[in-house]
DNA sequence: CTTGACCTTAAAGTGCACTTCAGGGTGTAG
DNA sequence: CTACACCCTGAAGTGCACTTTAAGGTCAAG
């Protein structure tokens, strides 16, 4: 059993990070010690683990409820999951369709640009103001 | 003279944008008609849309005060202008690798899943939970 | 016996770019 | 005359995931 910054270190997270999940019901209120203090399992580090892991391949914390109340409901199939997974990916490749359009046309204007000049024949800001698109 | 509605057509946002652009300093205060009515001008819808342009290529609102700032200084280059592209174009791909990496682990883990089977042996899971990295 | 690192709470603040709300005035078409 | 679309203001709310603040209690080392 540890206390809340062990286990945040061990999870990854920030104290506060963890006693925010906690709120937002993300981890069970853990039991407390004498003092008051929380003591958190391995198996709640675990969880901890679970909710960073899944933050740092794109799901909210929103997603992760969802995915947490899967993995505790004995009717889910791993097809659930991987269903959650494929529309996460969805949303990330559209992502990094709209990004790369915005550095292509930054591309297209940094090669336009010369470094001399005044910024009144700047054919950035010229871009910038036109009627047209691009 | 445009009233803010028809300006905030032309410029491509909403009326209540406009009205929050000149709140934060990136327009100026429009003149005003017998009823208080703001009135735009052809260069203030210009800006507009100078702001509008700027947002979509992933410029924040403090980026383009500053890139407004330059264009209203006449001793700014076109290379000034320039390196706030780069510096941008920089970050977004920065942003877009780490979504790419996002991206490929969800899709590794997808393969990984076979549709059947209860969630307590899902691939997915086991990842999320695991000790080491991926 | 004090210093310092830890723990507790509830509530408010952060950043970003708006949006919504409450409560009102204006202008014109039917 | 009344409906309706438009305009005005200031302030508060939104979403996301925390972080910070204020005001404490606990515990081991020196």
């Amino acid at each position: 059993m540890l206390n809340i910054g062990k286990a945040a270190r061990e999870g990854g997270v920030s104290v506060e990070a963890m006693r925010y999940y906690e709120q937002q019901g993300l981890i069970a209120a853990p039991d407390r010690d004498a003092n008051g203090y929380r003591k958190y399992s391995a198996d709640a580090v675990r969880r901890v683990r679970f909710i960073k892991r899944a933050q740092d391949v794109g799901f909210t914390l929103r997603d992760i409820g969802d995915l947490l109340s899967l993995q505790a409901d004995s009717g889910a199939s791993c097809g659930d999951v991987r269903d959650r997974a494929r529309t996460k990916l969805g949303e990330i490749d559209d992502k990094i369709v709209v990004l790369t359009r915005m550095r292509d046309v930054l591309a297209t204007w940094t090669d336009a640009c010369p470094s001399e000049g005044p910024v009144s024949e700047c054919p950035i800001f010229d871009a910038l103001e036109r009627d047209d698109e691009t």
